[in-house]
DNA sequence: ACTGTTAATGCGAACGTTCGCACGAACGTT
DNA sequence: AACGTTCGTGCGAACGTTCGCATTAACAGT
């Protein structure tokens, strides 16, 4: 490990002082000619590269983002958190700032703990938050403090500070509204509980969707649980077991695992899903266009949404002054229609997925 | 944003000099216990926590760990990222170390380029790599700046770092051992090109359990390609198409999401997967267990490995003086056995799924 | 009472930057 | 020739720590 290049030694190779090279290398005054190509060149033959911690001391700035997450259970991977990461560093990169990720503590008061140390040793300038719920402790702890952070989730509306969230009922309307023109009517929901701020930001989009067509969607039709398999396999088999006349043909679900486990459970139970149950999930995990059949899902701009936050905190921390008013800025999902909630009969997306692949 | 508070204050409340209030928070002097008592309950009342920055810059250490990967396709998701950045960070942590994640650039000149970044800027203290492949470019430059580092992955046999790999040979082996055991003989082979180290580590432990049990893999069994569904569905359709006497009744695959290729294939071709044709894959992707049938793959002790990479690269950075000769060390994977490479009837494993559900 | 030892605390310097201000030289203006 | 301006550069200080050494006070041993 070579010892480090200082400015000192830049500055006595190049004969000026240390202090000149500084504001040389920072384009902060005009020099003679030969003096600035002396000293470039010294930088260039020293390879010297300013310290970064020396630099953050005397300015008060870390150049640092922090960010947790909560982890998923290990039969449940976040199927966005890899491209969420990457387009945030890539982001941050670009304006000379790092993401520093610390671990996720699920109890509040060690959790908490984390982010102050964090801000307290000012090892980071701000925060990135994701995920966040109805009085999330890390919305107001930061606010309290009022530490720079911008968020991914929305939270009680009348806390104000920067975020981004997708519109989960555009996109579950997309969902339904699909299914309606597939001819479907009867319509069912696999839905979070009704604390979940995402879950019922999504079920908007559906309620409004069936309203507009001229129907009410029936209480029998709204199943709600864990988002996770067993849950979609047991919640499909009651819907199924519902009289005749009010069993329903099609259902949206908030998340894709919830939506394999009810192609599942409409497989066993002898239907065949897509001609005639119609399934859409949601988040388009990688998974899910390999699937049998290939299951229709809502996609989230991840990519654009961890850039435009990074620019929003970025903004935030270099702001001399304005103190702005913040809205929630929503973003458009896309529904990925696949032959899960197609009416087409069972040869035919076959073949297409066959001569895909060839 | 309140403002930070310094020893000076700290100091000034409890009557005596910024530097021993400094040496008493570091346990370095002996003071007389009326004295500490003021300290502590100064440090207590202004709540003080030392700024990291400057105590990085006279310690020269950054206390800081970079880390960056290749980001896997959207289509193909990678399945063990939440859980092994969640291990680094938590063993980091409790040394009072924290993870700088930074982008991945496909480009080589472009990728050094971040690493000597961070490193001539001293903003990290050492590199965790993963993913490393023979005469990776990473390896080469680090060593060759004796710049510490570890690596999840070997490279070639003669460069000497601290690494950890998984014993993919040995997850092969058991694969293959299993298959041999369920009554197969003809077993072939989901393979990636023979430029991959890490294919041919889990090549090795197939070839090996067929060859103790006395069989000579066939040239035609060994199928490589892209690791993905599409090749796990191609090479799989030629598999089958193979005459009757050498047509292949089983096949190993290095990774689940070819798996998922050839269980389609298999079923297209209207063979029936396990009872017939046992499959089984590698990584234990979280949606194998959910699939129709539920994947046999093999699952790397993922968490484990994290916490042994930083525990290797602190232990590394903290060590005063010796300089060891460095071996891989190698983490046995573990078979996870489900419906696809199994022998029962079809009705068998679906009852049995059915009833862990309900 | 004088010295030697130990215990408790203070002082100055350093880590590598950036920033504001001052200083001298060169220049054009009256 | 004297004077303001601009240009190019240097100097001292500061950011908040930690570290080694110096200093003082207290105390025991002769």
């Amino acid at each position: 490990m070579p010892r480090r290049v200082t400015l000192k030694e830049v500055a006595l190779r190049s004969g000026v002082s240390y202090q000149t090279v500084s504001k040389v290398i920072n384009g902060q005054v005009q020099v003679a000619p030969d003096t600035a190509a002396r000293i470039w060149q010294a930088v260039q033959e020293l390879n010297y590269r300013p310290n970064y911690t020396a630099r953050s001391l005397r300015a008060q700035r870390s150049f640092t983002i922090g960010y947790s997450w909560r982890p998923s259970p290990p039969d449940q991977a976040n199927p966005i958190l890899d491209t969420f990461l990457q387009s945030m560093f890539h982001a941050a990169e670009q304006r000379g700032y790092y993401l520093l990720c610390f671990p996720y503590h699920s109890e509040t008061q060690r959790q908490i703990e984390s982010y102050r140390e964090l801000m307290d040793t000012r090892r980071v300038d701000g925060f990135v938050l994701s995920g966040v719920e109805y009085n999330d402790p890390r919305v107001l702890f930061l606010l309290e403090q009022k530490f720079p952070f911008v968020a991914f989730g929305r939270s009680n509306p009348e806390l104000r500070f920067p975020s981004i969230d997708v519109d989960g009922g555009y996109g579950l309307r997309l969902a339904t509204e699909h299914l309606l023109s597939q001819g479907h009517r009867k319509i069912a929901a696999l839905a979070w509980p009704e604390e979940s701020r995402v879950g019922n930001n999504r079920m908007e989009g559906y309620f409004s969707a069936m309203r507009a067509a001229g129907i009410e969607p029936l209480a029998e039709w709204i199943q709600r649980g864990e988002g996770r398999y067993a849950f979609g396999y047991d919640a499909t088999r009651k819907l199924l077991a519902l009289p005749e006349e009010i069993r329903p043909t099609a259902m949206v679900c908030l998340n894709d695992y919830m939506a394999v486990g009810a192609v599942k459970a409409i497989q066993d139970a002898g239907f065949r899903v897509g001609s005639q149950i119609g399934v859409t999930g949601f988040d388009d995990t990688p998974i899910a266009q390999y699937l049998t059949p290939p299951l229709t899902s809502v996609r989230q701009p991840v990519w654009e949404i961890g850039e435009r936050l990074i620019a929003l905190l970025l903004n935030l921390l270099e702001a001399k002054d304005v103190v702005q008013e913040w809205e929630t800025i929503l973003m458009q999902p896309q529904l990925v229609i696949r032959a899960s909630s197609r009416k087409v009969d069972q040869h035919d997306w076959i073949s297409e997925e066959v001569m895909r692949d060839i």
